[in-house]
Parts: C-alpha cells; sequence; structure tokens
RNA sequence: CGAGGGUUUCCCGAGUGGCCAAAGGGGGCGGACUGUAAAUCCGUUAGCUGAGCUUUCGGUGGUUCGAAUCCACCACCCUCGACCA
C-alpha cells in the first residue's frame, strides 16, 4: 500500500506535482486551487461507473492522482457511479451504451469497492468511498426537475462539446439526463461531506462545470474543478486497448504477463509519459530514462513495464513477468512463468494431435484456418524449429523433458507441459 | 400519420440477378527490415483438420435453374412534410 516512500519532489504542494508529471489538463481556477492545496486539507472526489466488474488502466490514472493526493494530506472520495451507471454517460461516445440491469450494476459496484481497497487507503477516514446511488436512486422525478432541473440551460447544454457529436448520431433524452446527475453529486457531497473539488478525465470537463455552477447557484459557494489528461499515445489514440479490448488490471482478464508487455512494447515517443504518470520514479529518473536513445531505451521500458507491473500486481508478480520475459526474449533465465497450459500426456499418444488443432486449443490462434496461414507463412516455431509442415501431428516423443515452447510469430510464446 | 433515403463481412464503405466469401480503405495477423519501438515494403484476413462443402449482406417469407442484388411484409435509423406546440 506504501506506493512510495521516498521524497517523490522538491515540490511541497501537490499541484506542482501533478503539473510537473503532466497530469493536468485543465482547470477552473488555477490559483485557487494551487493554494487551497496549500492552506487546508481538500475532500475531493473522482467518480468511478461500474460499467464493468473491475478496473481497467484508465481508472488507474485516476487511482494514481488519488495515491499523490493523499500521500500530501488531502481526503480522496471515490464515488462509485451506482446511480449514474445507469444511465451511461454519453461523454466520449459515438454509440448508446448498452443498459444495464439494476442487478448487474450492484454487484460492479461491489467489487469496484473491494478494488480500490488494494490501492487507496481508506482507514482513519483518509479516503472515503460513497455511492451515488444512496441519493439518486430515490429521487423523486418532480422535484429534481424543479430543484435542480431549472438550473441547467439546454442552450448551453447542446453547445457542449461532449453532446456535439452525438447530436449526428442520436442521443437518447436518458443519456441527455447524465450531465444532471452528475453535477448533482458534487450537489450532495458537497452539502453532505464539505467535497469542494471534483477531478475526472478529460472527457468529464463539461460535466465537471455542470457541477460548480450548481453548486454556485443552488449553495452560493465556489467550489472547483480539475480534469487529467486521458493516457492516449503519441498519435492520440487511446491508450490502453489490446486487441481483446481494454487493458485490465485483473489478471484474470488481462493476464499479469500480457500486462507487463503491453507497457515493454510501448513507442518510443510514449516512454515519457507513461513513466512520468504511471510510476512513482522521480522526474529526474523520468527525465534521464526517456532521453535514452536508439536501442538504449528498451532499457526505460523494461523498468517502465516493471514499475507499473509492480503497482498494479505487486513486486512478486512483476518480476515473475519480468523473468518470463527476458527467458523469452534473452534467452536463458527460468521459464517458470511463462503463459502455459498443461494438457494430459494422454492426447499426445498414438499419432498425436494435430499442430493446428494444439495452437487454437491452447488460444494462439483462433481458428483453424488462422492456425494453417500462420504456418503457411512461416509464423510458427516450435522448440525452436520452424514448423513447415502444416499437417504435423505433435507427438509425446517431441517434447523436451515434458515441455513444448511454442512461438507465434514475433513475441508470442505459449509453453505447453504434459500433465 | 404521409413522402423519400438507408441497414453489407471486425470497422468504414463499394456492389442493383450468375464472373460474389463479396472492390477499396482502416484495423488485425504473418513475413522482411529493426531495438520485443516507429516508419516502410510484401503477403494475408468467414467457418470447416483444409479446396470442396457449410454459413454470411437488418428480420421473415416469396419469385427464379440461380438473389447482397427482384417482390411482399416486419423492425430499426435518417431527411422532408402533416399533426401537435
Amino acid at each position: 500500500m506504501n506506493f512510495f516512500d521516498f521524497d517523490i519532489s522538491e515540490h511541497d504542494n501537490v499541484f506542482d506535482v501533478l503539473k510537473e508529471r503532466g497530469f493536468i489538463k485543465q482547470t477552473t481556477h488555477e490559483d485557487e486551487i494551487r493554494e487551497l492545496f496549500a492552506k487546508e486539507k481538500v475532500k475531493f472526489y473522482t467518480g468511478f461507473d461500474p460499467t464493468a466488474d473491475c478496473l481497467h488502466i484508465g481508472h488507474f490514472m485516476q487511482i494514481i492522482v488519488m495515491i499523490y493526493m493523499q500521500k500530501y494530506g488531502h481526503i480522496p472520495y471515490v464515488l462509485i457511479g451506482g446511480g449514474t451507471g445507469m444511465i451511461g454517460d454519453p461523454s466520449g461516445r459515438t454509440d448508446m451504451r448498452q443498459m444495464m440491469t439494476k442487478e448487474t450494476v450492484m454487484e460492479n459496484c461491489n467489487n469496484f469497492k473491494k478494488l480500490f481497497d488494494k490501492y487507496v487507503d481508506f482507514s482513519d477516514n483518509k479516503a472515503v468511498a460513497v455511492n451515488n446511488a444512496d441519493w439518486l436512486w430515490d429521487l423523486n422525478y418532480i422535484d429534481f426537475i424543479r430543484d435542480i432541473g431549472r438550473h441547467f440551460s439546454v442552450n448551453r447544454m447542446l453547445r457542449a462539446e461532449c453532446f456535439k457529436q452525438r447530436l449526428e448520431v442520436g442521443l437518447s433524452f436518458l443519456e441527455f439526463n447524465y450531465m444532471l446527475m452528475q453535477s448533482y453529486d458534487f450537489l450532495e457531497l458537497y452539502k453532505r461531506h464539505g467535497v469542494k473539488m471534483q477531478f475526472g478525465g478529460d472527457d468529464q470537463w463539461s460535466n465537471i462545470l455542470g457541477g460548480i455552477d450548481l453548486v454556485r447557484s443552488e449553495e452560493g459557494q465556489q467550489v472547483y474543478g480539475m480534469t487529467f489528461a486521458l493516457l492516449t499515445t503519441s498519435e492520440g489514440k487511446k491508450m490502453g486497448k489490446t486487441q481483446k479490448g481494454a487493458l485490465w488490471l485483473d489478471e484474470r482478464k488481462t493476464s499479469v504477463y500480457d500486462f507487463y508487455q503491453y507497457w515493454r512494447n510501448v513507442e518510443d515517443a510514449d516512454v515519457r509519459t507513461c513513466l512520468s504518470m504511471l510510476t512513482f520514479l522521480p522526474m529526474k529518473e523520468v527525465e534521464r530514462l526517456a532521453s535514452l536513445e536508439g536501442a538504449e531505451i528498451n532499457k526505460a521500458k523494461e523498468i517502465l513495464a516493471f514499475e507499473v507491473t509492480k503497482l498494479v500486481h505487486g513486486k512478486e508478480k512483476a518480476e515473475q513477468a519480468q523473468n518470463a520475459a527476458r527467458a523469452l526474449f534473452e534467452g536463458g533465465g527460468n521459464m517458470e512463468n511463462v503463459p502455459k497450459t498443461v494438457i494430459s500426456e494422454a492426447e499426445f499418444a498414438g499419432d498425436g494431435m494435430g499442430v493446428v488443432n494444439l495452437i487454437k486449443q491452447i488460444g494462439l490462434v483462433p481458428s483453424n484456418g488462422e492456425g494453417f496461414r500462420t504456418i503457411e507463412q512461416g509464423g510458427l516455431t516450435i522448440n525452436g524449429e520452424k514448423v513447415t509442415d502444416k499437417k504435423l501431428y505433435i507427438t509425446k516423443d517431441m517434447f523436451d523433458d515434458g515441455k513444448l515452447l511454442i512461438k507465434k510469430g514475433k513475441k508470442t510464446f505459449h509453453m505447453v507441459e504434459l500433465g
């Protein structure tokens, strides 16, 4: 839980730290916010909608910001969107979200709470978890539109960037309401807990402003908002997207090895951003690593991959992933933690099992066709030997010490063990 | 409610009776070059233990030797009207 125990920065205002590391994208009142951080323990909140049953790297970015804030004595309120999750945020999306049932939302909420425990320290009220289902689910429609709805100008909402896009393709009234819900959250948190700030990804800007305006008109108080850069590659694409979807923090959905490899393979141009935002290495070290050139920068990527994996999965698993990667790519080392599948010896008795069938079974290819194609194009290597025969049958005696190391393409490895 | 336009393979988008498993692009995958990078180039990209068969062009029926293409009905989306305001 103690993510950094050395002096991370020369700055003693967390605002400067976040700025130095490139997190801050937009602020409502830069100077006031900075001052506020200097003079009091600020209660701030970040909302997380339970759109899935576990967290991905985008959530993790926000968590990191909370960790910094907490380290500097401020108090994070983790808002779980049990209410807003029922609606779905249209910001940054071009299609309508799949609607979730109340049960699914609740279940996801419960999972979320447990997951945040791993990264945020909730002891002694150093952080607080809240769920907006508590005040959104039982809202009375008439009361709500009279008390809250009257503060919102449709004219202005339509001009907001987040709706503009959707006006072209369609936006349901349900989703249009999302902004009101999120704004109302801010008001509730302000009234109930004295929460003065809202954080979020940059796509949340309009929603955050909505909340600030609402608190001003309802309570006559100034509250603040701040958004953070979304993790994007140098080409502006969202980072953390893999072929299989998001880069999950749960190893059952994204294995530790795959997670490590994702960061090991980021583009050169993204190394600096990733190091500064996703690790707690001091900036001096970040600068040093990011300025490495040519093949040297691989060292930086290795450190990046290790550090991020360590934060998410713990040191031990990060080391295992690193060892596995080194063993596979640099030779030697121990193969213990290489991704593997154990298959019964009986399957390889007699004539054995067709290669294509085998690689399909262990998930290296999605179909036989893809398997045949891979072999035809020279993309499959077994125990160091390129497979040229599409109809090759794998038998027991081809295993080396009960093991078969299969390599597909340039960097996908899989071990098959007799069991 | 009326008139017109649309729904195509992972995505975008061509295709208006057989030459269509369906152009082109994107993405993915494999290869070459490299540094487990990027850029570039080449190949490949429905399924089936594989050459011939099966499924695919919103859904369901129909016409035809033959349909993504024609007809009917249904669903959804867009545009313009009408109604309402």
